[in-house]
DNA sequence: GGTTTTTCGTTGCATTTGCAATGTATAATC
DNA sequence: GATTATACATTGCAAATGCAACGAAAAACC
C-alpha cells in the first residue's frame, strides 16, 4: 500500500509503522479494487463506510429527476469521501461510482461510534484525527461557499486567488486546477471564465500563464 | 439559562440535569452578554472559543479589500459558530460581531484537544457529540453548495424545495426563511427571486403563499 | 516528426439576472 | 382609524454570463 498517499490524509499523516497498522485496524480498513463504472454505493442505502482513494478517481453524485447528474465531489488519490454520512449513519442521498479503475481504502467508524470503555491513548488520538478531518473539511467547504456566493466571475476569481495566496509568496498563486476544473469549482462556464481572465489581465488586475497567477 | 435553547444543539440535546452541568463544565461554558455592535472576535487572532447563541443574533463575516462585508453566517439562538476554527486552533480569517444585543454561551475545546489519560464515559460521549455536530454541519454545507452550484434561479429553488420536502408531506414545504433570507441563502437577488417564483407558478410548477410551497 | 487528442482562448448571440424604482399588501404603532 | 414601517411583487433596462461553434496552442501518442 502506498505510504505517500496515506500521508496526505490527516487520519494517517506522520504515523510510525506500528501506529499505522493500528490505525488501519481501528478504522477496519480494507483495500478494494473497483473497475471503471462500478458503483460503490447506491442512494437510499445507509452509508456504512467511508473511503480514502489510493489510485484512480471516485465520483460522488446525485441524479435529479430530470436525469441530470449533479457531481458533488470528484475524489482523487489521497482524499476521502463520505465520512460525515458514515459517522452519522445516515441514509445516503448520493451515489458513488468509480470513474476510473480505482483502488479505495474502505473504512468505517464503528469504533468511534461505540468507543471501548477504556480507550487507549492511540484510540483517543485517532478519534481526534477524525474530528480534525471533519473540521478541516468544514473550513474548505466554507471557502467554496464564500466563492459561490459571489455574483460575478471576477469576484469569484479574486476570492479564489486570495484564498490560495500565502503571506510569503506575495501575489503569486499556483492553483491545483485545470481551467475546466477551476470553472466547475467556481460554478461558472469555462468559456466565460477564460473571457473574464483575459479581461482581468487587460484591466491590469492579474497576469497569468496556465495555472500560475500573479495578482497585481 | 434557557434549557429549550440548549436542547436545540446536538451538544446538549436530551441531557439530564446533572449531565448538562457536567457538559457545560466540560466545554468551559461561560455565559456572556454582548451589546449590539460589539465585536466578539477579530480577524487574525487565534480562535480560542466557539459559541452557542442563547439570544439575539451574531454575525460571522469578512471584510474584503474593497470594504465589502461578506457575511459568512447569521447565527440565531440555538445554533453554534466557530467550532471548526476553534477545534483546529486556526488563525481566524473572520470577524464576529453581535448585530443585536445578544447572550452567548462561550465555550472551548481544550478538553477535546488534550483529553485526559482515562476519560469518563461522559467525556467520550461529549467528544462524540462534538464530532457529530461537525458532521452535521458538513452535510448542511453540502446542501448549500449543491444549491449555489446550480446556474439558474429556477434550479436553485427546485433544489431547495426538494431538500426540504420529506417523504410524508408529499410536495408540501414550509421554509424557515423570509423571502429576503431565502434569496440570500440561494445567492440571488430578492426581486429576481420573486419574479422567478411567479414565473414558476405561471408555468404550473409550484404554488406558493408566503413561505409555504406546493410542488406540482 | 507528424498525427491525434486535449486543453484553453475567442467571439457572436440569446438569455438570465442584477439593479433600481415603484407599487401593493400586511403588520405594527400610536 | 390613520400613519408608518416592513415585506413582497412588478417591471424596464443594462450588464453579465451561458452556450455553441470554432481556432489555436500544447500535450500525448505512435
Amino acid at each position: 500500500m502506498n505510504r505517500s498517499i496515506l500521508n496526505k490524509c490527516v487520519l494517517f499523516e506522520g504515523l510510525s509503522e506500528g501506529s499505522l497498522e493500528y490505525a488501519l485496524d481501528f478504522f477496519n480498513a480494507q483495500e478494494k479494487q473497483y473497475k471503471k463504472g462500478w458503483q460503490l454505493h447506491h442512494e437510499g442505502d445507509v452509508m456504512r463506510n467511508f473511503g480514502l482513494v489510493l489510485s484512480g478517481q471516485i465520483q460522488v453524485f446525485m441524479d435529479d429527476f430530470d436525469g441530470n447528474r449533479m457531481i458533488m465531489a470528484n475524489v482523487t488519490p489521497g482524499t476521502t469521501f463520505a465520512e460525515s454520512l458514515c459517522y452519522l449513519k445516515r441514509i445516503s442521498p448520493v451515489n458513488i461510482e468509480a470513474v476510473l479503475d480505482s483502488t479505495v481504502l474502505v473504512m468505517n467508524t464503528d469504533r468511534l461510534n461505540s468507543p471501548s470503555a477504556s480507550p487507549s491513548q492511540m484510540d483517543l488520538q485517532l478519534a481526534g484525527r477524525f474530528t480534525a478531518m471533519l473540521a478541516g473539511r468544514a473550513l474548505s467547504m466554507n471557502d467554496r461557499i464564500q466563492i459561490l456566493s459571489k455574483q460575478s466571475i471576477r469576484e469569484k476569481v479574486i476570492t479564489l486567488l486570495s484564498q490560495h495566496s500565502s503571506r510569503e509568496s506575495k501575489g503569486l498563486v499556483r492553483l491545483p486546477f485545470s481551467r475546466e476544473a477551476m470553472a466547475r469549482y467556481l460554478g461558472v462556464n469555462q468559456s466565460a471564465l477564460s473571457r473574464e481572465l483575459s479581461n482581468m489581465a487587460k484591466d491590469g488586475i492579474i497576469e497569468f500563464k496556465g495555472s500560475s497567477f500573479h495578482i497585481l
